[in-house]
RNA sequence: GCGGGCGUGAUGGAAUGGUAGACAUACCGGACUUAAAAUCCGGAGGCCUUAGCGCCGUGCGGGUUCAAGUCCCGCCGCCCGCACCA
């Protein structure tokens, strides 16, 4: 008998396939169902990530096929970005071409994999046709005030001349030149996303198949708070500067202020700097990087400006204003007043500074008089204390009291803020979209004509200097003014590549069109009814995308239904590996990649010396740790179904899975322990066999329908793959007659299909299935053949398990008492007296207290 | 720092509040073989001078319940995101 040999197989399918056309989506009277994979960075090499990403999207894209509905399932490529730029600094290689020859690469290992994928519809977000569509829409969104543009602050290295990404500075330091970077603020493009807030918010509510974690994300990312906002009287200010206006959601804690706080960020802040030494502390401040993280991390520090504000409730109760290095100034006023009792961070910096701390909320349970703060704020609910005509008071009432009595002061009223910030979408970088405006000394910004677009990144650009080489082309930037005609200069940002992938999903049902959308595509395949893509993106790129679908409807390039683009959003684990590494002779670990290590009996050795090599702690598969194993490798060895079994079984799609050789290798021998006994079941012809059997293992095949249709409509695709080892044991030990073993394995090659499809079509050709297995139709399990005549239940004594007995599944309960009360076990649990209390929860457990 | 998640045998994991460990890996034993590989069959959570109708057991400590891996409260550890990485 032959082995299974992948290599033939395989590539035969796919032929199969696209001879057939299997995978080509057209509008047709059937329902539809769009599956998509979050599209992949063209790195240049397909990872295992990859790997199970695309085959779980796979699966469901089979799996609804053979269900009946007419299947969109589309990839393209997330083709902009920076590192095609590091790379034509490092390699003197064009960034564009870079990307392509990737593209080509990574098409070219996705392919064996026997994606259903419609590759008819495939795009890159660098291909001109793409980014002018997308052009085309922005000047929509600047017509439709959706777009403006602001000053905001970046990373500057003084010494390379260019704009650093949070990532590319390390420890405050420019990642190639190493000088410290310094905040520029630069005048930038923005999206008016958080107009959007309160809708982006309340609609979270409806996206039912989204899992619970990423809509609780997304809620504390847009961060609604009540709170007040208010002006305190301000002496020793600058001139023309009034109050100074606070924003706060804690306004029960007033009388707990013991100091006022800026950002250094603050227009005070700024006018006070021709004080030399206030001018240094906020050059200090903002060494500090861009990012939240770093400025919440950072060592609280503050500067006593002298200048001191008055308490609204007291006219002799003052207190200082500082400049601090943990107040941000793109939330609320940029200004806060400290309560540090109840806060933690202004309670380090109180401790730190001198300042008094009075607690003003009282825990139930704890005594008024005596009540004190120790090195933690108290933040839990109580009563008010040591607040005047608060006290007594609930927080609640507290808070409605003082924001009443604000307002009739006119000093301020109850305010809705949202954390979430405008979308700032410009990046001084040449691979990158861009932006299709013109700046035109006489009449200012001008968008592009639409018909010159799309504007099409200039070929002829070098990359020996930093900076974004748009700004010194010879002769891109320099234009007629769209709209008089005179000498006027292109905008040389182009835009984030969030945008590109905020609606890459809405293009894939009209690729090729002339106009962003088609209506009537949109209208029959949006929405993506499952997006699958990792946890990393449960904010940023999900949060835009559902931006852009509402400036896409009010621009009229999606319909209404599309207002929430996916309608089931499924976020998968990571991939990863053991981590082997050597000493160097600094003493520094030196990575070794899983080939060039051989593992026994638990320790590893590196094959070419002999070597000791250290196993290190199982993490995400990455260059840099070269614990990486290359699907193209596994697909050489073994073939893509064995890849796409392994990456299904064992782990639930939301869980990280480590990649084993052993469990590869277990995965192929599986395959060809499948492909075994389909040649068996050929070989032995009608051979007669036990007609019992014959009906277990029909109730064997329904069971496993209905366990691998469950896991897969679940996502637990390892219990599909579980139950598909369980039911090929049975076909393996079954002595039915062949004809039956025959029907089982048809059987089972439809189940297999989403998994490992080509296998799936060979055994079916071989059980004389008509057509492709990958045309099949899904089966059906009859319920009447899941249940069982007889059932075993577990007997417990005081909810210890201690026996078990045998009864008829549709026994009632009196009767199952009936014979639980006569087990022996009970008998003598019980010696001679009632029990307590029986607990039989029929088909489940019989529980006897006693 | 803030927000979110995860934690079950040697390992990956299974378990509508109802027999903890399905299925798989690694391991051990057996069959076949001159031998090995492959294949097939079987074993297996831990503990014990008591091998049982025994005791313990789902990161740790409490609680609710006839019954808790699952629900509640408090910890510990690890992972992800934090707005210019994609």
């Amino acid at each position: 008998m032959e082995r299974y040999n992948a290599k033939v197989v395989e590539p035969k399918w796919q032929k199969a396939w696209e001879d057939a056309q299997t995978f080509m989506a057209e509008r047709d009277a059937r329902e539809k169902y769009y599956v998509l994979e979050m599209f992949p960075y063209p790195s240049g090499r397909i990872h295992m990530g990859h790997v199970r990403n695309y085959t779980m999207g796979d699966v469901v894209a089979r799996y609804k096929s053979a269900r009946g509905f007419n299947v969109l399932h589309p990839m393209g490529w997330d083709a902009f970005g920076m590192p095609a730029e590091n790379a034509a600094m490092e390699k003197k290689v064009h960034p564009g071409d870079w990307t392509y020859q990737n593209i080509a690469d990574m098409r070219d290992q996705l392919k064996p994999m026997g994606l259903s994928i419609d590759w008819s519809r495939e795009f890159a977000t660098c291909d001109p046709e793409y980014y002018g569509q997308q052009q085309s829409m922005f000047i929509d969104m600047m017509e439709a005030g959706l777009v403006y543009r602001k000053n905001a602050v970046v990373n500057w290295d003084p010494v390379d001349m260019t704009v650093l990404a949070n990532e590319q500075v390390i420890d405050g330091k420019g990642w190639r030149s190493g000088a410290p970077v310094e905040r520029k603020e630069l005048t930038q493009w923005f999206f008016r996303i958080s107009d959007y807030s309160e809708e982006l918010l309340t609609a979270i509510d409806d996206l039912k198949g989204w899992p619970e974690k990423v809509r609780l994300m997304q809620q504390n990312w847009i961060g609604r708070s009540q709170g007040l906002r208010f002006a305190f009287e301000m002496t020793g200010a600058p001139d023309g500067f009034g109050g100074l206006e606070v924003y706060t959601t804690r306004p029960d804690t007033l009388f707990g202020a013991s100091f006022a706080a800026i950002s250094c960020d603050h227009p005070l802040a700024k006018a006070l700097e021709d004080n030399p030494e206030i001018a240094a502390f906020n050059a200090e401040c903002r060494k500090t990087g861009t990012s939240e993280e770093d400025l919440e991390k950072a060592e609280k520090k503050g500067f006593d400006t002298g200048i001191v504000v008055t308490h609204p409730f007291h006219p002799d109760w003052q207190l200082p204003v500082y400049i601090a290095n943990f107040i941000l100034m793109g939330y609320g006023t940029g200004a806060i007043f400290g309560c540090p009792a109840h806060d933690q961070r202004d309670l380090d910096f109180a401790r730190k500074y001198g300042l008094t701390v009075t607690p003003v909320v009282c825990p139930e349970d704890a005594d008024a008089d005596s009540f004190t703060i120790g090195d933690e704020a108290y933040v839990g609910p109580g009563r008010m204390i040591n607040s005047r005509f608060l006290d007594g008071k609930t927080i609640e009432d507290a808070k409605t009291e003082v924001t009443k009595r604000i307002a009739e002061m006119k000093a301020g009223s109850a305010e809705t803020q949202y954390r979430l910030r405008d979308w700032g979408v410009s990046r001084q970088r040449y691979w990158g979209c861009p932006i299709p405006v013109v700046h035109c000394p006489s009449c200012g910004v001008v968008p592009e004509k639409k018909e010159n677009l799309p504007v099409v990144l200039p070929k002829d650009v070098s990359f020996d200097t930093p900076g974004n080489p748009l700004d010194r082309h010879p002769t891109w930037r320099n234009v007629a003014c769209p709209k008089c005609g005179a000498d006027a200069l292109r905008e040389t940002d182009t835009m984030d590549t969030f945008v590109d992938s905020s609606w890459y999903f809405a293009r894939f049902t009209a690729p090729r069109a002339e106009t962003p959308t088609v209506m009537e595509e949109a209208e029959y395949w949006m929405n993506v009814d499952q997006y699958i893509g990792g946890i990393e993106h449960a904010i940023l790129h999900l949060l835009y995308s559902r931006f852009f679908a509402r400036a896409m409807q009010k621009t009229g390039h999606l319909p209404e239904k599309a207002i929430e683009p996916f309608n089931a959003l499924f976020t998968q684990g990571m991939v990863t590996h053991e981590t082997y590494s050597t000493k160097g002779k600094d003493g520094r670990p030196v990575w070794r990649t899983p080939d060039e290590v051989r593992l026994e009996d638990g320790t590893a050795r590196l094959i070419e010396t002999g070597e000791a090599v250290d196993i290190g702690p199982v993490i995400k598969m990455s260059k840099s740790k070269k614990n990486v194993v290359d699907p193209e490798d596994i697909i050489d060895q073994y073939g893509a179904d064995t890849a796409r079994w392994f990456v299904m079984s064992d782990s639930p799609p939301e869980r990280d899975v480590e990649w084993t050789a052993s469990g590869a290798e277990a995965a192929w021998k599986h395959l060809q322990r499948v492909w075994r006994l389909t040649a068996e079941a050929v070989e032995k012809g009608d051979l007669a066999g036990d007609a019992l059997e014959a009906e277990a293992l029909l109730k064997a095949t329904h069971k496993c329908i209905d366990e691998v249709t469950n896991g897969i409509e679940g996502f637990a695709f390892n219990k599909s793959v579980a139950a598909l080892y369980q039911f090929t044991n049975t076909i393996a030990k079954s002595d039915a007659p062949n004809s039956d073993i025959k029907d089982a394995l048809q059987t089972l090659a439809v189940l297999m299909q989403p998994m490992t499809p080509h296998l799936a079509e060979e055994v079916w050709a071989a059980m004389d299935g008509a057509g492709l297995v990958a045309n099949a139709e899904w089966p059906t399990a009859d319920p009447k053949l899941l249940v069982d005549d007889e059932i075993v239940l577990p007997i417990q004594i005081n909810g210890k398990r201690r026996d078990e007995i045998r009864v008829a599944a549709d026994a009632s309960k009196d009767d199952i008492e009936a014979l639980a009360l006569k087990n022996l076990v009970v008998q003598k649990a019980l010696d001679g007296g009632n029990p307590k209390k029986v607990i039989v929860v029929p088909g489940r457990i019989i529980n006897v207290v006693v």
